[in-house]
RNA sequence: UAUGUGAAUCGUCUUGUCGCUAUUUAUAGAGGAAAGUCCGAACACCACAGUACAGCACAAUGGCUAACGGCCAUCGGUCGAAAGAUUAGGAAAAGUGCAACAGAAAGAAUGUACAGGUUAUGCUGUAGUGAAAUCAUGUAAACUCUGUGCGGUGAAAUGCCAUGUAAACCAGCUUAUGAGAGUUGUACGCUCGAUGCUGGAGGGUAGGCAGCUAGAGCAUAUAGGUAACUAUAUGUCAAGAUAAAUGACAAGAGCUUUUUAUAAAGUACAGAAUUCGGCUUAUAGAUUCACUGAAAAG
């Protein structure tokens, strides 16, 4: 199975920035996770994931929700990322606390269809 | 033996595929509590830290420690049949306050009954309530007193670089006879000192590097000590992220429960953030050692 390295470079990582998406950006979502998008005319596209502190108190929880998020995104994203959108991403996670990695990827894949569709239209 | 008591340890593992962080490109990569941020330090800056008051903490005796409000030992109190557990354990003849219920009354009080005594009253004794009833007593996890200790801030410390017209503009006040600033609550003292303070209107940054992982370090052995702990020798280097790496999937094994040897379900608490020593709280399950001998059973 090929997939596509998500390293540094590739996240956003100024807290300002993510603000920016939030205030300004487009969302979408889907059962479990909600995307924030905003085409910012950076050169690279750049993500980010993020757990709500209210409705997942634990920080190992939250750790290891996010871990889960971007390895759907890791997984499912090859097209995605080849488009080379000069977009920034933040992916919101709003489910329950348990859930198993299957449920997630599902959530991610229809998420990820429905901003192809959105955007080639 | 079960049960009980105490101390200590572990807290899933292996293989494959795909990935993340660090850098030496080959290796390494989350805990016993990483948590709470409750104490004590290291370190940094402010007079390498001053004085007085205020304030805070602690409190049997002896020891350990870099230090402590922590730990160890012993004595006393309380609980337990025992092994053991637990203990904010100085002072009430300096003063103030408080003392449920009961009781006339818990101190600006002194009632009732009986007896004694007296001309009579005051007075004396006994009874009854209560933990305590008259030179009162108890209480300091009430104020207080005594003794001892304590300067502040906290890695968002601090230093350097970059960015920004940034010492821009307007009004008022003040000023080397000292404005004002400086990290102790107040007063003093000390240091710096005109690039000052207040208001208005307007604009911008909030990024990087160091601090940042070799340390009161860890393991083993020997010696001293009842112990906490200390000394010596040998070996060893073991995460360093910053919207924050340490992951996902598959297969197998282990453990627990249910059950019919199949099989099914479960596998805690929880995620480093400058670093150490403690305390407190959360925790499925497993292991080892020492000790006790009440009731009940053999």
């Amino acid at each position: 199975m090929a997939s596509y390295p998500l390293n540094k470079s590739l996240s956003l990582r100024n807290s300002s920035e993510i603000d920016v998406v939030f205030k300004n950006g487009k969302k979408i979502s889907s059962n479990l996770i909600s995307l924030h998008y905003l085409n910012s005319g950076h050169p690279k596209m750049r993500i980010a994931f993020s757990v709500g502190k209210k409705s997942h108190k634990l920080a190992s929880t939250r750790n290891k929700l996010k871990r889960l998020m971007k390895e759907a995104f890791r997984l499912n994203a090859i097209d995605f990322i080849e488009q080379h959108l000069c977009c920034d991403f933040v992916f919101v996670y709003f489910g329950s606390d348990k859930v198993n990695f299957n449920d997630v990827e599902q959530s991610m894949k229809s998420l990820l269809l429905s901003f192809q569709t959105k955007n080639l239209s």
